[in-house]
DNA sequence: TATTTAACTTAGCCATGGCTAAAAAAAAGT
DNA sequence: ACTTTTTTTTAGCCATGGCTAAGTTAAATA
């Protein structure tokens, strides 16, 4: 069965494989920093995840997920994304607070619970911090903005994805009144 | 701390001693019935229970809730109500449904999420199947209206309450037009 | 009352998913 | 190239919450 703690896992090493800046080796330390476990349990999970071949496992070297566990992390990305948009959009949440909240429900609801907010919300393709929704299919879009960093002095540009992982950062940014969609320029 | 586990057999414990007929002993084997595991599975999650205090056992006759786990019951099955009755309500779910989302989402819902369903709701006192929702602070009413069995042929009665305990019936309700508020009448 | 039956508990096993400590492999520094 | 450091793995432990099989207690029946 696909517990609780392999659907995080899976989602952890997605986020991993392709989040991070193009490719880099998706290794055991790295996972278990994220996870917030010790390096033994993340091995441990490791293997076991290869033997049900939802991901490749090269000893000392890295994991890469498999079709089957892409397949899963995406359902796990997908109802964490559209469950962080109807707290938003349909309980009023604060975007700083639906991260934590979603990373609970995830894994509580059904498949009938996804339709029925998938459609309350008119069936949106970007979630609440600007992030692609997987389909119900698996599909992912790949939206590459240009990082902030990345930006010249002076450049004008429009926010249009930020990271959930600071709830303090977005908490920030509220007050600063920044949001999806709100125009910036680079000072220095 | 309390486990999904211990949640789910306090939750039971509470409708055994409440919503039976009146003062039968709540023993191991009707609550290893209810919960679907062994008994034995039963007497290990009494003994633990008991020794957190959250129960008083008496070998071989039963338990009884302490106030400390009468208070956890409560918080699970206003949990439990409202979120059946925000799936209702606001996501449009058919009756014979709610309770086995509701059975995943209690546990996984902060108390942010039940105070934002709550307001969403109007602060309802009476659940989906018509039964009293708990207050945050623990208070139930008690809700004791004549159960059909006991009503003599030619009565006319209003559906005040059912149980919650078999879908199919609820689907048999719904398609004789029958809910909470129809009138009906004995015929035999 | 003696015995049978039913209910409950104990003993001991299993899987899950954590952990630490120690060993092994790879990478980095001298 | 050899040593040191870092990373990864292995080994073995723990708690949780299931299970079955066997023993024990209470209740029912002859």
């Amino acid at each position: 069965m696909i517990s609780q703690a392999i659907e995080d896992y899976l989602k952890t090493i997605y986020k991993l494989q392709h989040g991070g800046t193009e490719n880099e080796r998706v290794t055991t330390s790295v996972i278990s920093d994220r996870m917030g476990v010790a390096a033994a349990s993340a091995t441990n999970m490791i293997k076991k995840l290869a033997e049900m071949h939802l991901l490749v496992h090269t000893p000392y070297q890295g994991v890469g997920l498999t079709d089957a566990g892409k397949k899963i992390a995406l359902e796990t990305i997908r109802h964490h994304r559209l469950i962080e948009l109807y707290l938003a959009q349909a309980l009023g949440y604060p975007w700083d607070q639906i991260d934590a909240e979603a990373d609970r429900l995830e894994h509580a609801i059904s498949e009938e619970f996804e339709d029925r907010i998938d459609k309350a919300l008119g069936y949106p393709t970007i979630g609440a911090h600007g992030e692609p929704i997987p389909t119900k299919q698996g599909k992912i879009e790949d939206l590459d903005y240009p990082r902030l960093s990345d930006l010249e002095t002076g450049q004008p540009a429009i926010i249009r994805r930020v990271s959930d992982r600071n709830p303090e950062m977005l908490r920030y940014m509220d007050q600063m009144g920044l949001q999806l969609g709100t125009r910036v320029e680079v000072r220095e």
